[in-house]
DNA sequence: GTGAAAGCGCTAACAT
DNA sequence: ATGTTAGCGCTTTCAC
């Protein structure tokens, strides 16, 4: 009734006023059935009076486990990750691991740092969702718990990753823009980002095989909406006749070149189409309404627990690089093309 | 060299190795300045050699606190959160408090799940970023450690808050759009999300004061794309004049209004103004262009985290409801009426 | 300045 | 089915 005393019941307050040994407690608190009804009902009675409520921290301790799993993120306002932690949550949950997730804003010295925390917390696994760590980092933590990478990958012995299948993605845009009869398609390249290089050249090799190699037009950009923009403008500067259809890198970009197109007064997806890649929440935004690309991105957590939940097992040693399919999602600013 | 050993070297082994007890390199991990330069030497020496990474877990055991706080979000996705995480990352760490976020997908079971194991794994404190929780399992949460909501409040003792002053924003909004020239402005209200009601009144407290209540026009929306565009539609739909503005409860809905209105033919700003509110991300977007108000969300994590300080200082008994100031972010979706 | 010893709250043999 | 015992890896008195 007082429950100002600071000190929180342990097992053995539990154990003392059920009037058993805090080993009972301990096989109650977990579940085990091999428990007397009566003995069950009496610690669970008296946990309650209590206000018990296990300890975690010592349960870790001696386990030498803690059934948490670590995730660093380079960038939580990136729509990208939250849907990816949805689908770690979720597949972490059932199997009994809870998730701590660390963001580190694109800094690299605080990526390490977060690095560190979390071993020292001795999570039981780590999800890299992050593309800058470099590889000695990576290979160091490597030897130290099960690893898996995210939207990038890496060649480091005993660390698996999940990407989604760009060169894939990149034949599913070209599939659709030259379907509905557009030739002149061009480019916004996505730099350094992941998965950018893929896609430019899944975009090239689809230009070549359906004969358009004349027609090729990358612009450099960024997986940023200023990059997108920036993208927009080299080509209509580019001077010779206007694309009729533009694949933007990635979503976010693919807005900037639709602010541009606004600005100047071209219509989507009368005058010009626009496709971009990765699905955000953005994307499917009525009032944007950008058909793009989708990685199944709920999927790619999954995955990447799936893979942690293996290495505990002891069940591989080898690097698994797990590769998961996208999907066109047309919507509104594709169109055949307006034969001027 | 043979890292294939399971066992991770103990503060025993680092002892050994530097021939000391594991009372000195404990005091050498922690920084105690009292121990000899020579023997600090051979301490670290044998640490790095043997790869030791000090055990939080056992820490946090002996020093009965983790020196981790907790945050439960409902939702990950809504960039509101991801901003005010940024804050309270920065300021957790300048404490040497480390952050343990959760998401729960606006599900209260599972806001319940993963108050219990926040609660198990003994965080030293919690932020609640979520309008979910019932007033009941606040209370019962906050007895067993310091607890701050975030962008709600509630009258629970010992329970602090920091929300942004609602009241304060609307009228920030009412006086743009007065100034600029408009009487017939419409509210677009939030239903029961957090600050909604506040913002309502706000409004009609606004038009009341400046002689325009004979104009109040309130029509119900929700904090999601959709209920913006049931909100104009609603207007539409109303007969009468249409209104020359529109304030709209927050961003996400204010994109379902600009949808509708972009749908319908009625451009943005000249038919009509609107304004959301929030901030986000979403907002700033060339492509979207918004007048909103921001929210200091990062100050609003920093905020509560120095409450959650101030309590595990024992400084403070009675709860505190810290009320952040936001101001009017002026973009493109607003201009003059135009008198027809 | 350094070491020895006790114990944080729990689990896991091992007994019974 | 239940109790006893010995740690898990660390911090923290308390001696020296």
């Amino acid at each position: 009734m007082t429950p100002t005393t600071n000190a929180r019941p342990t097992i053995i307050d539990v154990a003392a006023r059920a009037g058993v040994s805090k080993s009972l407690v301990s096989l109650v608190m977990r579940g085990e059935r091999t428990v007397s009804d009566e003995k069950r009902a009496l610690v669970l009675a008296a946990a309650a009076e209590l206000g018990y409520r296990p300890n975690a921290v010592a349960r870790s301790l001696v386990r030498r486990r803690t059934n948490l799993f670590g995730v660093i993120l380079s960038d939580l306002h990136n729509p990208f990750f939250a849907e990816v932690i949805d689908g770690v949550q979720e597949a972490a949950g059932a199997e009994g691991y809870r998730t701590i997730i660390s963001t580190v804003n694109l800094s690299p010295a605080a990526e390490q740092r977060a690095l560190d925390t979390l071993l020292e917390l001795r999570v039981d696994g780590l999800i890299l969702a992050s593309p800058m760590f470099g590889v000695q980092s990576i290979a160091a933590a490597s030897r130290e718990l099960p690893m898996v990478l995210v939207a990038r990958r890496s060649d480091v012995p005993r660390v698996d990753s999940v990407t989604n299948d760009d060169p894939t993605g990149a034949r599913l845009v070209m599939e659709h823009l030259a379907n509905l009869g557009h030739r002149r398609i061009a480019h916004i390249d996505g730099g350094r980002g992941a998965g950018a290089a893929e896609r430019r050249e899944g975009y090239e090799r689809s230009m070549a095989e359906r004969g358009l190699a004349e027609f090729v037009h990358v612009v450099p950009g960024s997986y940023t909406e200023e990059g997108g923009r920036h993208g927009v403008e080299a080509l209509l500067a580019a001077g010779g006749p206007r694309p009729t259809a533009i694949f933007v890198a990635n979503d976010l970009a693919a807005l900037g070149a639709l602010a541009v197109l606004a600005e100047r007064g071209i219509r989507v997806p009368q005058d010009v189409s626009i496709v971009g890649y990765d699905n955000t929440s953005l994307a499917a935004l009525r009032h944007i309404n950008l058909t793009t690309v989708d990685q199944p991105r709920p999927d790619m957590g999954r995955e990447a627990v799936a893979l942690l939940l293996e290495r505990l097992a002891g069940r591989r040693e080898a690097a698994r690089h797990v590769l998961v399919t996208p999907t066109l999602v047309v919507r509104g600013t594709t169109a055949p093309p307006n034969e001027g």
